[in-house]
DNA sequence: TCAAAAGTGTTAAGTTTACACCCATGA
DNA sequence: TCATGGGTGTAAACTTAACACTTTTGA
């Protein structure tokens, strides 16, 4: 084909980079690395990978990720591409950045041990390499823009969910206090978010209901706010 | 350095497109491309480029946008990466889409006309190459989340504008019509948004007292709702 | 003199915020 | 029995939405 046309222009590797999140104990926390291996060795960076030949860039992402969590089905969305020419003090890499949102308790701890990958909290997050503290926090501007009025936060949860840990989520993500009774009258005109039969005594005495994100009544409604 | 990791990997074309965006006659319009070259001349397309070996991605955005308006500092924010395998049907590319705002009498129409580019009702677009409507519409999106919560539709205006001038703008951009005593009393509250002595007297017989965004002021308040 | 766009306030409806006490249970 | 987290409603403040007529002037 007319590929002669493409030839006298430059190639470059391209990359992506993965921002996983997760909560946990009031805090929403980042899936870090301690790099495995040079250039860099031993410094704090995101997960990330080389696009292969025949790969969507879309498709490596989910690659990184499941080589990480172990999971197949995440929601992910892209942030953006990082190509400043010097990003990347080895050679020129130009890196798309994703997002992921999982329920930490999903993700496999056997890859995280292998792949020297670490929780950390975000608003106590180490020194990183290159570039990758920026795309976190283009990754956490897009996750605190999308929350309020998508219901993307269940991600990062259990199936099932207290009322408790929903609102201590959107705490967590917001960086701002909800008042408990405004929260529950909001969720409790969304009739996506259903109550289940079972009770959760894990986190107090008197146990608390355990509700549930419907997806397909969701589609119907397609209304979120906060 | 330690190059010689890296070199295992693929490396692929990076390219930048453009979405050049303005505004006439109650109108949104993006600048298009009749392809003057081949892989796929005379189709339509938008304004892109390969980016440069020693060039930054933004730095390749500027550069194709100020070759096709003649514009130096102009409103550009980055769209996303498009980087389907097959997206380009010459090689593989991958792309990243930059949306710009523009006046659209600041535009060189020298430059347009070297360049075989037409502005183009947003609403009735044509058939467009590879996935370039699909940057459109994200890009699209991106304007209308942004428009409504920052100051940024100026940039399609002149310097010098009018009330009704500044309403139809958000009209063309939100798609939904706005009321006029409600929206000028909304941009009355904006002390950023100054009336000047000027009147314009083109599109009435009255006459219509011009404002100015004054960029300024904005800093100081730094809120703005539609 | 009339057509065409500019300019101007008030009221009702809806939304958001603030706020405090009782309940159930395991230790 | 008491400490802990779970659960519940109302009223005031604020924001948004709906609505119609007068002004100016060039043709």
């Amino acid at each position: 084909m007319s590929t002669i046309f493409y030839q006298q222009y430059p190639k470059f590797h391209v990359a992506v980079d993965c921002i996983i999140f997760g909560f946990k104990k009031c805090q929403l926390k980042v899936l870090l690395q301690k790099r495995p291996f040079e250039p860099r060795q031993g410094e704090w960076s995101l997960m990330g990978g080389f696009v292969n030949r025949d790969e969507d860039i879309d498709d490596a992402a989910k690659r990184v990720l499941r080589s990480l969590t172990g999971l197949h089905d995440l929601y992910m969305r892209q942030v953006g591409a990082f190509g400043s020419v010097h990003r990347d003090s080895g050679n020129r890499v130009v890196s798309i950045a994703y997002f992921a949102l999982v329920d930490i308790d999903n993700v496999s701890k056997e890859l995280n041990y292998q792949n020297s990958a670490y929780w950390e909290d975000v608003d106590h997050l180490p020194h990183l390499l290159f570039d990758h503290m920026e795309m976190i926090n283009k990754a956490l501007l897009c996750l605190r823009t999308l929350v309020p009025s998508r219901p993307v936060g269940f991600h990062l949860l259990p199936p099932l969910f207290t009322l408790t840990q929903l609102q201590q989520l959107y705490e967590a993500i917001l960086g701002e206090t909800i008042d408990k009774r405004n929260f529950r009258k909001r969720i409790n005109e969304m009739p996506f978010i259903e109550k289940t039969e079972e009770i959760d005594r894990k986190t107090s005495k008197r146990g608390a209901i355990l509700y549930r994100f419907n997806q397909l009544a969701y589609q119907d409604v397609k209304m979120f706010k906060l």
